[in-house]
RNA sequence: CCAGAGGGCUGGAUGGUUGCUGCGGGGGGGCUGGCUUGCCACUCCCCGGCAGAGGAAAGUCCGGGCUUCACAGGAUCAGGAUGCUGGUUAACGGCCAGCGGGGGCGACCCCAGGGAAAGUGCCACAGAAAACAGACCGCCUCGCUCCGGCGCGGUAAGGGUGAAAAGGUGCGGUAAGAGCGCACCGCGGGACUGGCGACAGGCCCCGGCAAGGUAAACCCCAUCCGAAGCAAGACCAUAUAGGGGCAUGAUCCGCCUUGGCGGGUGCUGGCGAUCCUGCCAGAGAUGCCCGGGUAGGUCGCUUGAGAUGUCUGGCAACAGGCAUCCGUCAGAUGAAUAGCCAUCCACGGGCCAGGCUACACGGCCAGCCCCGGACAGAACCCGGCUUACAGGCACUCUGGAUUG
């Protein structure tokens, strides 16, 4: 019961382990994990502390008032979450919390370069993960 | 048809697919609790159903409701807001109708629009002089004279300066002048008439005119105003835990075992400050210092000065009556109401260049591709204001042109 079942499981609980709700754990991610910058967006990703943790992998979502007005803002989430939805489950790990950052330029890029950009962004922070040596 | 004025409505459509929030329905599973042994409550999963941002949801600028600080009255001193009149409203700084001033040929638009004969301040530069006004040039009388002028006065009609210099025109008058006198216009005051009133008046009387601006400068006058806000507030859960220290803790009377108890005065707190009166709360209270724990859940939370239609009163804002509707119908809380794709539709711009019309500028119609679909996201709820906005839709009115 491993890959094959995983796939199923994501499918039907997209949300791994729901979204991040409390300042402290977005500023623990972004203290002890590592940063990717893309054009759109910048991701985040690293280990909670055991305190909080929580089965399966989490994320969570910024948009500061830099990206635009509360309609821009919004908007850049809701598409963020979106693609968090239909892609993350095949990419994420499970050990691990992503912050994604919305960036000023995401709202004039594409849909398909949002995809591209959340492909490479997280093959980046994974090879160096394993490069520092943290235990998967 | 062209140019313009005013208020109103609207704020893309359809389909596919993948999702979110709320509500109730059906089916299934489960720890527990109640017990009339099968149901109810709780919780999880699945299925299908319904509903789900705005005219400004925005800025947070006013006015309320609601909640907490128990409260009420008076005096003095502060602070803030408003500012023509009359209505309207739960209330307002809103709205409606008028008045006054200004702008426009006009429809209409704009105005913090009380008081400068209570006081203080300020008024640059220019100019002789700018607020107990003022003689630089000029004009005039008189005196002196070396005949060029000079001096003592008078004068606000003229020149010059300025945003502003003792109202304007004419006649009289005078040495020259001047409201010095008169007529008309203007101004101020009063009576009268009209209007609830702001105010208006081609009439009458009085005054020669008594002379700036600024109150979005202080100020004066009138009216109104307690503060903080849903992170209000209430309850539950959790917590070594209703934490500790210091200072102030008055006085009188009675009882009684040197100390305590009871009562009165007082004390402390009481919605801008101080004081007074009533009243309420407290045996503690107030001030300062040190230390600790939280910020999880439920309620508040959506039905309200409600919407639509119609009738009556009113110029209108609006008020009142009747009928219907609100079926769970947005109630989120790192904050749902959407992501992606396709087709259409309106409009604008660009490119290619076809048809019709025209002397020409140009106008109309059709095709293709590309780009753009405004401003902007409920956060307790209403009434307004202000600001932002691609366009579209009719309506009323004004000015001009043409045709009959």
């Amino acid at each position: 019961m491993h890959s094959a079942n995983q796939t199923i499981s994501a499918q039907k609980r997209p949300f791994g382990g729901v979204g991040l709700r409390k300042r402290a754990q977005f500023l623990a991610v972004q203290k002890h994990g590592l940063k990717a910058i893309g054009a759109g967006f910048v991701l985040q990703a690293g280990q909670l502390p055991e305190n909080i943790a929580a089965p399966g992998w989490r994320y969570g979502l910024t948009a500061s008032k830099k990206v635009g007005n509360a309609v821009v803002r919004n908007r850049a989430k809701r598409r963020l979450r979106a693609l968090v939805r239909d892609f993350m489950p095949e990419l994420a790990r499970p050990e691990l919390t992503y912050i994604f950052i919305a960036r000023q330029a995401l709202a004039g890029q594409s849909w398909q370069q949002m995809q591209q950009e959340l492909i490479r962004l997280t093959g980046k922070l994974h090879r160096q993960l394993d490069q520092t040596g943290q235990p998967r």
